[in-house]
DNA sequence: TCTGGGGTCCTAGGACCC
DNA sequence: TCTGGGGTCCTAGGACCC
């Protein structure tokens, strides 16, 4: 009996939609898509879909439009965020119950770090209490570190429990694609495949040479430990200090004039600023992000004069950063305002001082 | 009726300075 | 008679994740 430092990965399975299942019984076993305005002819994507939703092929992310293609049957419900954050404090409230530092990774996720001599045994006794709290079913991954519990989680869904640690990693994950590992998507595994890399195993045998001067010299490195599943990042159980605040908007139908556009960004810079006041740290930068027809997305970003949460400095900010754009970007090949389907203004905290 | 919203971190190029 | 070589800061974009 061997008391070992461990990394516990929880996921809640299927997070929102379960959220929705509890409140409305009558929709158990029944397909369920939740996202956008619930309005599957409107401008939206999947937020989380049911298992049995993802039977007819929906999946986070699509279009509410394909998914209602693919499941006409499905319940097509808006997100309702203020009951997905209550439900997911109950759940992290019933982690931290636990002897562990808990970090939370989002509404239906937290990694936490413990000692024990049998991780399974603690593993099933955190599902089963999650379940008794707050009637989810949640997933746990084991591992040596952080990567390794993360990517166990995905082998016990649904409800289950699984180990990843260095015993295992190779006949795991040796013969997946890159893009199984957590930090790889679907433009480096592209990437790696032009270098004849396919298999977590061929990243983890690289040239790390080759991967630095193809990939960049943090990420070429960092890549190739993810595929030997190296990490020694820790597991922080300090509350989280956000870097940045931000609002965007697709607006169901584009903006074709750039006097709705200002009186938009305006709209959004006050929601932001409101956003930064609540948060109670100045502002240092401010960002608009301008997502033209049909999908061509810029940032323009400019420095405040001095940090601050005052509404109409930060205000002046974004219409700045919005008069950075110059005509030709703005204007469409007529001599007419390009076609605007989203908006953002973001704004970026000064630097924390070191403690 | 294509492609949400809210984040983080890294990279690359130009400006600027010595 | 061609214009070095760092270093750092700023900015925009890219990639990824939940």
């Amino acid at each position: 009996m061997v008391i070992r430092r461990w990394v516990l990965h929880v996921d809640l399975d299927q997070f929102i939609a379960a959220v929705e299942v509890l409140r409305r019984p009558e929709l158990a076993g029944r397909p369920v898509v939740v996202g956008g305005s619930g309005d599957p002819t409107q401008r939206g994507v999947v937020a989380t879909a049911s298992y049995e939703a993802r039977e007819f092929g929906v999946r986070s992310g699509m279009p509410l439009w394909t998914a209602a293609k693919r499941c006409p049957d499905a319940v097509f419900l808006a997100a309702d965020h203020p009951v997905y954050e209550e439900a997911s404090a109950r759940v992290m409230d019933t982690l931290r119950e636990f002897p562990a530092v808990v970090e939370v990774m989002g509404w239906d996720e937290a990694f936490l770090e413990v000692h024990t001599d049998d991780p399974e045994s603690l593993a099933h006794d955190i599902r089963h209490a999650v379940r008794e709290r707050t009637r989810l079913n949640c997933s746990v991954g084991i591992g040596d570190n952080k990567l390794r519990a993360k990517l166990a989680t995905g082998f016990g869904k649904p409800a289950g429990v699984f180990r990843l640690t260095e015993d295992n990693w190779w006949t795991v994950m040796g013969d997946l694609r890159t893009d199984a590992l957590w930090g790889i998507g679907t433009k480096t595994a592209r990437k790696l495949a032009d270098l004849g890399i396919d298999s977590v195993r061929g990243l983890a045998a690289a040239d790390p040479h080759l991967l630095a001067d193809r990939l960049g010299p943090t990420m070429g490195p960092w890549y190739r430990r993810l595929a030997r599943g190296a990490d020694t990042s820790p597991v922080v159980g300090t509350p989280y200090v956000p870097r940045s605040r931000s609002r965007e908007t697709t607006f169901q139908e584009n903006l074709t004039d750039w006097t709705a556009v200002r009186a938009q960004v305006v709209l959004l810079a006050a929601r932001v600023a409101e956003d930064v006041r609540a948060e109670g740290r100045p502002a240092a930068r401010v960002g608009i992000k301008v997502r033209f027809a049909p999908f061509v997305t810029l940032t323009r970003s400019v420095r405040l004069p001095a940090p601050t949460s005052d509404p109409a400095a930060i205000e002046a900010g974004a219409l700045a950063a919005l008069e950075k754009f110059s005509a030709q970007e703005r204007t469409d090949r007529h001599g007419g305002d390009r076609a605007v389907r989203l908006l953002g203004v973001r704004a970026e905290f000064a630097e924390q001082a070191e403690t």
